[in-house]
DNA sequence: TTCAATAATAGGAATTATTCCCATTTCGTA
DNA sequence: TACGAAATGGGAATAATTCCTATTATTGAA
């Protein structure tokens, strides 16, 4: 978190809004997409950029889930996330984080202790019916052999 | 996990064994400059092939931390980790996985569980160490002003 | 054994996500 | 309005990983 004030532009006022009406915890990429739609010349560089500025200054969080990309969050309250092992998808887990853990595994290891993150890992709804139909589909090729 | 019978060839033994003696959870490049020693002609396409052949035989398991590398593990039960916020380095937290979490969580959300994984994150004592000694030289640069 | 099919390897190119660089533009303010 | 600082766009560079392919090693019949 920087004490400097965050200058709004235009560019930033757009993605920041973007992040917010995004439906789930968008990628830097789903974030260009978005913002793209309304400043067709903003660039890529600037989207990596002000996102960094942005967690810089508190306005979103960086969820550095298990997975190659980093995702965006508009709300920077400490949550839980589950993430879908198939697409990536992210998705927040209506409860309050376990903070005493923190304490209770600070003896378990030499480490000085700031912080922890818990990820519940699964098939999104849209993956499990994709999967069903997977199946469905290899059933049928089974039984015409 | 495959069922077919691993084929345990030179550079998979060397590889697997480097892991299992490995001081903590190496990377693929930390497993690359380990195997090499002894093995100078091995490419690291073969040690990233063969670290999967290695996971899907369930011979180790992969860590994805929520940092850009994969660490590699030759203790395939589940356990928790610790990670350095500064240089990245993983290490085992003593403590049984919450399994009932899963149970708990399933239904916060409309994912089909199939794990969950926590992670404590802080600094290392080498890197506590390396903190303390900026900060005293910071104090004597302060000091001399 | 010998040979052919199969599997694995080395080396390098390609890909992906991200960061870096810099000339140009925009902004805040004097 | 004019100046210096901050931000941007576009592209190059980087880092980690995956992909491709010609060569080499292994297996298991014949
Ligand atoms: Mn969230
Ligand atoms: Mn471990
Ligand atoms: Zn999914
Ligand atoms: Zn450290």
């Amino acid at each position: 978190m920087q004490n400097q004030e965050l200058r709004m532009t235009r560019q930033r006022r757009v993605i920041l809004e973007e992040i917010r009406s995004f439906d789930g915890h968008p990628t830097a990429d789903e974030v260009y997409e978005a913002v793209r739609k309304r400043l067709p010349r903003i660039s890529m560089s600037t989207i990596y950029r002000d996102l960094e500025t942005l967690c810089d200054h508190g306005r979103i969080q960086v969820l550095e889930v298990g997975c190659s990309k980093k995702h965006f969050d508009a709300d920077t309250k400490d949550h839980y996330h589950a993430r879908c092992i198939r697409c990536g998808r992210v998705t927040n887990l209506p409860v309050q984080p376990f903070s005493y853990l923190e304490q209770a595994f600070r003896d378990l290891c030499d480490y000085k202790v700031v912080g922890h993150r818990l990820e519940l890992l699964g098939l999104c709804p849209a993956c499990q019916k994709a999967e069903e139909e997977r199946e469905a589909a290899e059933d049928i090729t089974d039984a015409a052999k």
